[in-house]
Order: structure tokens, then sequence, then C-alpha cells
DNA sequence: CGCACTATTCACAAATTCGTGAAATCCGCG
DNA sequence: CGCGGATTTCACGAATTTGTGAATAGTGCG
């Protein structure tokens, strides 16, 4: 019952790889499941029947996905079944969503460096990190964009 | 004494954003400890004393970072004091480890979807996102190379 | 050589995370 | 309205993770 649908195994290595990054173990599931999904997108109950485990545990997962953006619940009106589904460009904005927590410990680095008397190489690195998170910061945006434009 | 030495809020804030982002706190404290370190590095015991924790959880976050290649230990010889310090390209080589990283998951995507018949709007956004992630994959290092290039 | 001190390892304890089962809630439909 | 099915919530138990303390091992110096 679990492998009527295909794709399985990458699916799994694949939330296993995204979990390994630090990423919950089933958000990581559900989202590779919901990879290989039907156009429709799987019903909480199929997810839950295609992975082997609770009801309460997609529960969760999708909350976890939903609060990220990664996925959408489509509640079809006529039919209270939700599905769910992957949103279209949940990793591009997950990758400009990055870009300010960069940035942000960037600051940190600096105000570290800030307060960091006598020790000129130290000083220097910090500011060498930071400049680099920046930067980081400034052009993941960017990335994302030439992608949209070259895919076009 | 744990406020002996500067940076100590912002090391922490850091070290929490780190924490959450997926990495082992103990490692994140350390590493962001040694952000503002003086330049000849911090000693176990000193970084065990800072951070107020025992020594053994200094070793096994320190095994961490060494083994991710984010810090280095210094023995100097004729003292057998260990000191650890920042790699000082660790962050721009984290960035060019995790490109293969990109590719494979997208290796995993392209799997998926060659295995999902009578899908084709998820068959092509799986295909999509794999050549999102390739494409990240290409560019991260480059973006590297282009920073260190603009830095000098 | 062995002393003093540092760093590492190991087994255990505390704490957190993770997923389950059962109860409660929600909602379209008869 | 209330029924039936689906989803969410909640408290608990299991399992993994995380850090400690004590013992071990390594090393420069007297």
């Amino acid at each position: 019952m679990s492998d009527e649908h295909a794709g399985i195994d990458a699916a799994e290595q694949g939330a296993a790889m995204l979990a390994a990054a630090g990423m919950p173990r089933m958000p990581a599931r559900v989202m590779m499941a919901l990879v290989g999904s039907p156009d429709e997108g799987y019903t909480a109950a199929e997810l839950a029947d295609r992975l082997g485990v609770s009801a309460a545990a997609v529960s969760g997962a999708v909350r976890y996905l939903q609060s990220m953006r990664i996925i959408q619940r489509l509640s079809k009106p006529g039919d209270r079944l939700a599905r769910y589904d992957l949103m279209d460009d949940g990793w591009r904005s997950m990758v400009i969503a990055n870009a300010p927590l960069y940035a942000k410990l960037g600051e940190y680095l600096d105000t570290i460096a800030d307060e960091n008397t006598d020790a000129p190489a130290s000083v220097s690195r910090a500011r060498d990190m930071a400049a680099f998170l920046r930067y980081l910061a400034e052009r993941m945006p960017e990335l994302v964009e030439e992608w949209e434009n070259r895919r076009r």
C-alpha cells in the first residue's frame, strides 16, 4: 500500500538529506512525498498512509510546512477534504527569506568585532566574515531573480 | 568571570541563530565565542570557563567543528596547551562544500519526477525545482569566487 | 622518571524532541 | 439540527540528543 506510488526511495533519501541539514524529520518526509504527488496534491490521510505514520504526525508536519510557506492547503469548496500541495515558488522564496538572517548574523559579528579590542587579527577576520555574510544576503535574492530570468 | 571578555551578548545571539538553523548548540556557541577571541585563539579550558560548560562539552564541540573544517587546532610546539581558532575561510568553504548536496537533492527530485507518471503539473514542478537546485549548486562556488575577487 | 596539568573518553542522567492514541472539534450534507 | 468522516489538539511514552562527572591518557617541565 505504501509503494503504490512511485518515487518512494528517492523521496525518502531526499528527506533524510534535508533532515541531516537541520529540517525536522516529519516535515521533510511530507515535503518530499508531495514532490511526487498527483496534480491534485495529497490528502492528509493519503500522506499518513503513504508515510506509514499517524494522522497527528501529518497534522504537525503540515502546520510546520505551512508556517514556512512551503506548502499550501487547497480547500476546494464543496469538499471538506483538505488537500496539500507544494507552493510553486517554495524553495526560491525560502532562499530569499534567509537573506535577512545572513545580514543579521553579519551584524552580530560586527558587534563582536566592535567589542573586541586588542585582537587585530581576530577583529579583521570577524569583519571579513560579516562582510561576506552581507554579500550573501545581497546576492541571494539576485541569484533567484537571475534564475527566474534564465528559466523564462 | 564569564563577562571578562566583550562580545558575549552578540555571540550568544548569533549562536542561538545558528542553532535555530540546525547547527548543534554547543558547537555554535564555541564557534561564536571564537569569533571574539584574542589573536592567539582560545584554550579549551578558556572556552569552557567562558561558556560555563564542562571541558567534556567543549571537547565534543571542537571535534565537531574540526570535522566541519570550521576551526583548527593550533598546537604550538613547546607548549602543550592546545589553542583553537577559526579557519580563515571557514564559511566560504562551507558554502562551497554544500553545493554538491544541492546537486544531489536535485537528482533525487528528477528521479521522483521520472517515476511519477500521469501528473504533468507535479512532474514539471519537480523538474523545475531540480533545475533550480542545480543552478544553485553551480552558482554558489562562483559567488564565493566573486567575493574573493571583489574583496581584495 | 614522575609530577602537575591539560585534554579526551566513557557511561550515565537530564532534557528535549518526536510520534502515537484518544478525545475533541469542525464542517458539509441529508 | 444531528450524522459521519476528516482534522486538530492534548497528554503521554519512547527515543534521540546533550552535557556532566569521573576516570583515562598524553605531555612538557622539574
